[in-house]
DNA sequence: ATAATAATTGACTAATGAGTCATTTGTCAA
DNA sequence: TTGACAAATGACTCATTAGTCAATTATTAT
């Protein structure tokens, strides 16, 4: 099959020029095609990038997944987690390139589905991961836990694939567990509540409807005290109802109630509702 | 002037679409101008995108520069440097969208150029800001130290632009303050020396001359103790002086001395030369 | 050997985009 | 009002790209 031929060259040619900027053309002359040949193998260049990527990504969840159940001690599996992690980026550094640079960069709704997919199962991976090892210990501040991790992953990725810099993965891995144990142990401040991962944990997909959120705002309304906060939610919940005031009443009346502590949600539906 | 206007709409277009993906035809429509007036005000489309990112940059550089040189009390310090990084972003966000996504994805070698140009001042005025905050207390550590704050404003930046969640940013700074003080204060285990930092502080432009990696190979030979490792050295400053062997063999002779702790640096410059 | 079937080719189409330039429109001083 | 100059236009060129399909070549079965 050129299935395999065309997706290794491919590869090579997306780390190196990115997607956009790699043509079908470059690719078939790579691999010593034709450019008919091509679309034998793929219906359109849309469905190589999708392939390459649940190819990669099935390959690194998986191992992942493998290491974080598998660990027999606890100690260990922090370390074995970054080191499974820097490997692999190491070993497919490639296609690491291209995550890195297409990340939320192209306009492919599948694309960014398929991204947001793969991320929140790894996200669910880490979640386990410190729920293990930490327990109640991180009870408040694992989302925050979740996030430095992969600002981790995220920033010594950018230097082992864009600097190639000499690698001592045991060090680095090492290195990160200590810096990770500190925050698990030690945090008190979380930002990420369990109300906001939930923004992010069903994102974008559909539009939470007006139903939905009439139904939330009359939950809340009274819980409000603060008579100004009060009304503004009351004539927001009209403007649900039947649209009459102008843009700016609305964001005014938005601004009114954004740092109302029982409004914060509230506040990010509408906005979102209205499109500010 | 028109340029101001056309940077004002291209801005929103790309932070939507993205560079590549937007056109000129559109950025013109978008501003109610002709194509050609487009071309009154820049020479071309990447000279537009150049424009905009020392626009934005040098405001935010400067301000970052503002607050850390100006920052009274050395508590607080910190936390002004994240408010104002957040706030800005905030702020710019159509702007802080583009830099996330168009970083190191494009092709355009002035674009590359100029991002690290910024990128390298921002890393700067963070070094120092630490160094004043911290002391001597991250001697070791001050450059992981870098690359977890840079780590953190990477990935809370991602939360607040792209699921554009609801921000309170006294909290966020305050949570990356306490995190930031624990990783200054408790990391003992370093990743990025002293030694490996040189890598990009001057990166890629000029490839190190052979005469400059002889020179270091000969100081570090007599360091050398394990005759498989002095062995393969000396077979390597041979094969640099004058090419005999074949790629497999200097690969081979390039594992041998990768992980003996006086061949970390060697190993990676002639890597670099001999280009694997 | 021959026919049938499958794999492969590359010239071709249709679309799009960056950048140009002859022409038009607007401005303002005399 | 006129003419000289500047600003703005958009049809056009040229290059490039994704994707198609009639024609050719290779493979297999009989």
């Amino acid at each position: 099959m050129k299935k395999q031929l065309i997706m290794e060259k491919a590869l090579e040619l997306f780390a190196k020029q990115g997607f956009e900027a790699t043509s079908v053309q470059q690719i078939t002359e790579h691999c010593g095609i034709s450019k008919g040949a091509f679309y034998l193998s793929f219906k359109s260049k849309d469905e190589l990038i999708l392939a390459l990527i649940d190819h990669f990504m099935m390959q690194f969840t998986s191992d992942i997944d493998y290491i974080v159940r598998g660990a027999i001690r606890d100690e260990d599996l922090l370390y074995e987690f970054y080191y499974e992690t820097f490997h692999s980026f190491h070993k497919h550094s490639d296609f690491a390139k291209i995550i890195m640079k297409e990340q939320s960069q192209t306009l492919n709704k599948e694309l960014i589905l398929k991204t947001q997919y793969y991320d929140k199962l790894i996200e669910n991976i880490i979640l386990s991961m410190i729920e293990r090892i930490y327990g109640d210990e991180v009870k408040e501040t694992k989302y925050d836990l979740i996030y430095c991790i992969k600002g981790f992953m995220n920033i010594y990725s950018q230097l082992i694939l864009f600097y190639n810099v000499p690698l001592d993965l045991k060090l680095l891995s090492e290195s990160l567990v200590e810096k990770t144990n500190l925050l698990a142990r030690h945090t008190t401040v979380p930002f990420i509540s369990q109300e906001l991962i939930q923004v992010f944990t069903q994102p974008m997909n559909e539009e939470v409807s007006k139903e939905q959120i009439l139904e939330i705002l009359e939950q809340k309304i009274d819980e409000i005290e603060e008579p100004i906060v009060k009304e503004s939610v009351i004539l927001l919940k009209q403007q649900l109802l039947e649209p009459t005031f102008s843009p700016a009443i609305v964001r005014g009346l938005l601004e009114n109630i954004k740092n109302h502590p029982h409004c914060k949600w509230i506040s990010y539906l509408l906005r979102r509702y209205f499109d500010y």
